[in-house]
RNA sequence: GCGGUCGUGGCGGAAUAGGCAGACGCGCUGCUUUGAGGGGGCAGUCCUCGUUCGGGGGUAUGAGUUCAAGUCUCAUCGACCGCACCA
């Protein structure tokens, strides 16, 4: 018997599959679609476990789907702008391009190693020219929807990327990539509307239901929608009318102040006719100064400062306080808010603090509040409205109703929707990414690169320096151009684009990734979409899974493709950790992919991963477990060399025995599980365990002879239900045994006669403890089942002299005899 | 603070529609095979009392629903994740 060698095998099996046309995929089939979607890497260099694991799952929904019968496009390709490339050319004066594809190429090389059935003939890489003219071209089509638009803005800059960030990049007040402080800085940057499709990117969540829960509430909550009424209040002193946005319109009678962000256009305004201007300017400065951290932290203290000014409350005509504070966020709402500290508890505590005034306006019902009694705000939504004009005596629903009602009908105010979502900011200071395809002419202004000329290529001659402002604008021959319009002095926008942008289509472009005319074809985008699997790490649940959905919204409504969502079903797998923590070089915890592959094969590094825990949940790595899963495809080559000879011999009139009847038994009934485990729960893990116990029951099998038909069956779909997990080792040993290439054959079925069992075994519960166990005719009825329980030997010792209460009977399960 | 997910052996985990808790694997123990480079086969392995048979207990904790609860309900404790002064 040869050994298992899983280095050898494996080379001369991903030969076979390198061969150009092996996994070529097309439109022109008449088996359903299936796409199925790992997220493109990033080239950072290596591959690494979380990849692995990744495409490790993509590859079985792939090979698995084939197999059942679909046309299944599987693609490939590169996120691959970005940062790291233009740190390298910095720091070692490598060119990005070069570094990124010498990236490329090893990463390839790397994937290629795993035995991934991907369709490289569609492979897309978003920094070549071929690909980032379409990204531009998309830039274009966003401008002439009005969805991509510049202003200046107080946005998030990092000073270590040397670059502006978009909201969704920012954690915690910091940088997504580097984790260094985000400050603000006022600057003209390119903006993406997706605020236009906030109530679309909510609905639509409904429509998800292959994506997970926790996913859809994170996207619920970034953008943040509320409902509320926006009411105008007089300032006559200062000659201004100040509106605020709030959600809690039953509490307007409650207003007792006016708190203005630092930021708040009125500042201004106020400072120059205040006798107490030095002061004020004071506070606003200071509040102005501090961090995005230390602002939009809930525990740093409220604070503020009265500006000596008035505005009116419209409901009441009671006099309000305009104060300043530190708490209210500009760009939220109207950056300005209406105090009541009676119903909400930031207004009760910043009241107390400064000793303002606190108007009831809402109870519970049949209880009498007293303010001297209180100590915290009463922010229910439900009661009686009470010191409320005409509304007191209202239950909240009403008031809440009839105050929106009378605001509107007297003018001065207006029903309004607000998200916390904002647009999405997507210039960026840096060379590594496709150039934003504008032009800015002395008499012209603002002009679009016309079509024809794209792509804007991205130049050579540039220099790269730490923290430098756009290397695009080193580049003489790249900003010096004529205007597309009236062919005077022009220059180009040096910014390029968020490389998020880039991966917003990609998946678009793998349906038609050659084509030259259009980013794609309307016929390929909608045989192919929705993916049917889109896989990958849940750090995008918000980022590009969000970004995503917003471009295919637009590229619908533009009229090139004919679906709401891009990807119908979401799996959101879990990290890869070690020693209780991410693998991380700085942890030293890292366990290198090519090392374990180099070692015990690819086969074995797919089947630890995919066995060790279920898909969305985080893995533990555990060197003494890969062994277990090379010892186990080590007994599967032993036990099927060991039935070699029966697997080889002709058909015998020989009827099975009753020990191979039931072994046929378990194959089939695998078949059956490891089929609904990959098929409906992606429950790789214990479709792997059934896997195992089969060859183990096979295993009794070693040192007898047996059926060589049966033999040849458990060979057939053993080896089939193997392949999508461990590609090669089922490649070789069905070429040992059987005609065609495994991959192409078709997905086993279970017959439903071996499944079935004559006997089972029935539990005897009295009062719900297991007492016994009896074997029945399968299907024994329930009235059969119950006139038996009575007559066991065992049930009668232990009954005796008690009294049978009741018996519950479920067919082929159990007995359960309640006794007194 | 708000929202979510989840607590099962020494470890990773299983129990899919409320019906035998601990499948499968790791580790460990014993037996076996001249296998002798991290080899293979078989058996055992939740705790506890009892010689086998068997009895009792057990899924974070406490209550509840039910003939029956790891699974459903409520409360408590703990872990993780997301949002976080959004008015």
């Amino acid at each position: 018997m040869e050994k298992y060698n899983p280095q050898a095998i494996e080379k001369k099996w991903q030969a076979v599959w390198n061969a150009p046309d092996y996994y070529r995929t097309t439109e022109d089939d008449s088996r359903p679609k299936y796409y199925a979607l790992e997220m493109f890497p990033y080239p950072s260099g290596n591959l690494h476990m979380g990849h692995v694991r990744n495409y490790s799952i993509g590859d079985v929904v792939a090979r698995y789907r084939s197999m059942a019968g679909y046309n299944v496009l599987h693609p490939m390709g590169f996120d691959a702008f970005g940062m790291p490339a233009e740190n390298a050319a910095i720091a070692h004066g490598v060119k990005p391009g070069n570094w990124t594809f010498a990236n490329i190429r090893n990463m390839t090389a790397q994937q290629k190693a795993m035995g991934l059935a991907y369709d490289w003939s569609r492979e897309v890489e978003t920094c070549r020219a071929d690909y980032y003219r379409w990204t531009q071209w998309l830039f274009e089509l966003f401008y002439k929807r009005g969805l991509a638009y510049k202003k200046e803005a107080a946005v998030n800059w990092c000073d270590k990327c040397g670059t502006v960030l978009a909201n969704e990049q920012v954690i915690d007040g910091k940088c997504w990539r580097c984790d260094s402080e985000v400050h603000k800085k006022n600057l003209a940057q390119w903006f993406f509307k997706i605020t236009a499709y906030a109530d679309e990117l909510l609905a639509d969540l409904d429509k998800l239901t292959g994506w997970p829960a926790r996913v859809k509430t994170m996207q619920e909550n970034w953008i943040g929608r509320s409902e509320g009424l926006e009411i105008t209040l007089d300032a006559p002193e200062l000659g201004e009318k100040i509106s605020v946005y709030t959600t809690r319109p039953d509490t307007s009678f409650g207003i007792t102040f006016l708190a203005l962000a630092p930021e708040h256009p009125l500042v201004e305004k106020i400072l120059a006719r205040s006798p107490k201007a030095d002061e004020l300017k004071k506070f606003v400065d200071k509040a102005r100064a501090h961090s995005d951290i230390e602002r939009t932290s809930s525990e740093s203290e409220k604070e503020g400062i009265f500006t000596g000014f008035y505005c009116v409350n419209p409901f009441n005509g009671n006099k309000v306080q305009i104060w300043i504070t530190n708490y209210v966020v500009f760009e939220y709402g109207t950056g300005a808010v209406m105090g009541v500290p009676s119903g909400d508890q930031r207004d009760w505590m910043f009241a107390k603090k400064y000793g303002l005034d606190i108007i009831l306006t809402l109870q519970p019902k049949g209880t009498e509040l007293k303010l001297e009694e209180m100590d915290a705000a009463y922010v229910e939504h439900a009661g009686v409205l009470v010191n409320s004009g005409k509304f007191t005596g209202m239950d909240f629903d009403a008031g809440f109703k009839a105050i929106m009602d009378e605001a509107e009908a007297q003018g001065f105010g207006k029903r309004k929707v607000n998200y916390r979502l904002r647009d999405w900011l997507i210039s960026r200071q840096r060379y590594w990414g496709a150039p934003i395809p504008v032009i800015y002419c002395d008499k012209c202004g603002e002009v679009l690169v016309p079509e024809e000329q794209l792509p804007v290529h991205l130049p050579d001659d540039v220099e790269f320096k730490q923290g430098a402002l756009s290397p695009l604008s080193t580049s003489k021959h790249f900003v010096e151009c004529t205007c597309p319009k009236c062919g005077g002095h022009a220059h180009r926008e040096t910014d390029t684009m968020d490389t998020f942008i880039c991966s917003s289509w990609y998946y678009m472009r793998y349906t038609d990734p050659k084509n030259d005319k259009l980013p794609f074809a309307r016929d390929k985008v909608n045989y192919w979409s929705p993916v049917d699997q889109y896989i990958g790490g849940i750090e995008h649940a918000i980022l590009h899974l969000l970004y995503s959905r917003f471009f295919t919204k637009v590229l619908r409504d533009a009229g090139m493709l004919d679906y709401d969502e891009p990807f119908a079903n979401l799996l959101t797998q879990g990290m890869v950790i070690k020693d209780g923590a991410k693998m991380s070089k700085s942890l030293g915890n890292v366990v290198s992919p090519e090392e374990i592959i180099g070692k015990y094969g690819a086969d074995t590094a797919r089947l630890f991963i995919l066995f060790a825990a279920p898909v969305e949940r985080d893995l533990d790595w555990s060197d003494e477990g890969v062994q277990g899963s090379f010892r186990f495809l080590n007994r599967v080559w032993r036990i099927l060399n060991i039935f070699a000879d029966a697997i080889k011999s002709p058909d015998t009139a020989q009827v099975l025995t009753a020990e191979e009847t039931a072994l046929r038994r378990t194959l089939h009934k695998t078949i059956k599980k490891v089929t609904e485990d990959v098929r409906d729960r992606f429950a790789f893990n214990t479709a792997i365990s059934a896997l195992m116990e089969l060859v183990n029951a096979m295993h009794a099998f070693q040192d007898k002879p047996i059926n060589p038909t049966l033999a040849r069956e458990l060979a057939r779909d053993l080896l089939l239900m193997l392949a999508p997990f461990v590609p090669h080792i089922s490649a070789e040993l069905w070429s040992q045994f059987f005609d065609g290439d495994v991959h192409k054959q078709a997905w086993p079925t279970f017959d439903a006669k071996a499944v079935v069992e004559d006997e089972v075994e029935i539990v005897v519960q009295i009062n719900g403890k297991v007492r016994d166990r009896i074997n029945v005719a399968v299907g024994l009825s329930k009235a059969d089942l119950e006139a038996l329980a009575p007559t066991l030997p065992k049930v009668q010792a232990l009954t005796a002299g008690k009294q049978i209460v009741k018996i519950i009977a479920v067919p082929n399960k159990l007995i359960n005899i309640v006794v007194k």
